[in-house]
DNA sequence: CTCCCACGTTGCGCGAGCGCAAAGTCGCGG
DNA sequence: CCGCGACTTTGCGCTCGCGCAACGTGGGAG
């Protein structure tokens, strides 16, 4: 994690990770090494904060491997995730809502790694390449629709539903395909299910090995396999 | 609501609301009325439609009278509103979050007065008056934070102190202050309270009708009073 | 003035999902 | 290989708030 492994990082970076990020894809060569050369990469540790929410926003960040949650905690102490940022995704981009703090905590579901900018760098590098504001504006809209199809949800669906289209979701997201299934691909808890849906982790629990003993998941500690993801996608969209 | 109407509100506008927009604060009268003259200004009877979800975003907004929810349908026909919208207010900004389309639907709470920019005189806009684009992000930050702190409430407050909450953020938003209390500005049935905290109308009139004899509010036909704001916050607040 | 309709109130029963409690299991560190 | 901590499962009872149903009520149109 010192010094030396980020510059070999790095340098692993800028030869095959960077010219397939969707956000660098109609830049020339030599400006997007311009644009990246304003950034550190770095790593995280699984569990890892990166930012706390209300903290004074002095980054933003692409994420590369690995995987995040954005999250919140209420006073009573309950988290309720919002977000999992997967790679080649902006995010921390507090300066496309003009404000000063991170709406949000950033915790690593898995190891990361990531590229850093400085906030004070925004201005610059949306300068050389406007199409990095487009995409950050972009991202906002998606995360707004994220949300207001959530409050959608925890209004109209049951439980039941949501945790279906969850896991869908989260398999569409970050799915890997298994001769099982899709799996996804970050470590899963029924706690954490239940803090994306508005749940109980107990009504997870029943939830999921009923559809363990119908086949339709396989489940074992941290890790989540839908076999049977149309039926899933049956449950979510099932009138009652 | 002919063009010589239109023409009248609109010299009325110049003379008078306009100067004392936050929007427009920053700016020289020349400029202002440069931006201005870009957008044409239009009436809307209480119920009338200004746009629906998904629809090809061909304007952008700003609310000079009168109060619009921001609202969506599910496919069953239920409505779910997430935002009011203030004089003042800019709104249908979907250039922020480069959306092509709509993502709700805005209906008038009552008559309204609002000034129209057609879409691609964005940048134009944006160009004459960097506030304007700083403005709009700034709005739309605070809708996010909206949105998630609604789907904080609806997963870890009960219905009553989501009530509570919603009626002390309108009378924030468009309170008026009147003998018997605080008022809400435009008219607000039952139904429509429940669309925004996500219960049923039922619930909405048991709990209004307790807080009625508590002393608390005084409502009538699609009206409501906060007699006493300190209590309604305490049960918003509370614990349980 | 009256009719009608949109809006509001209230009672009753039920069910989804929570809270609590207790016990089972996996896997890592020592 | 053992022990402990993190994760998971399951049962049981209860409560909040919904769904249904029926009955007020006020105000605007004609």
């Amino acid at each position: 994690m010192g010094h030396t492994q980020d510059a070999r990082a790095f340098q692993e970076i800028r030869d095959t990770t960077l010219e397939q990020l969707a956000i660098f894809e109609d830049l020339d060569p030599e400006t997007r090494q311009d644009v990246v050369s304003l950034a550190t990469p770095r790593r995280l540790k699984e569990g890892d904060q990166l930012f706390r929410q209300g903290e004074r926003a002095t980054d933003f960040f692409v994420m590369l491997e690995g995987y995040a949650r954005l999250q919140r905690m209420t006073e009573q102490g309950e988290q309720i995730v919002f977000h999992h940022v997967s790679p080649g995704q902006l995010f921390g981009i507090s300066k496309v809502t003009e404000s000063a703090t991170y709406a949000v905590t950033c915790r690593a579901a898995t190891d990361c790694l990531i590229l850093v900018w400085p906030a004070h760098q925004w201005e610059r590098v949306v300068a050389a390449h406007p199409g990095f504001a487009r995409h950050a504006r972009h991202t906002m809209g998606a995360r707004m629709r994220e949300l207001a199809d959530r409050v959608v949800d925890m209004t109209t669906r049951s439980v039941e539903q949501r945790i279906a289209s969850t896991l869908l979701r989260l398999t569409s997201d970050a799915g890997r395909r298994t001769t099982a299934g899709v799996e996804i691909a970050f470590p899963v808890t029924r706690q954490d299910i239940a803090e994306t849906t508005g749940a109980t982790m107990h009504s997870v629990s029943r939830i999921m090995s009923k559809w363990q003993r119908a086949g339709y998941v396989t489940s074992s500690r941290r890790k989540v396999v839908l076999r049977e993801p149309d039926m899933l996608s049956e449950i979510a969209a099932s009138a009652a």
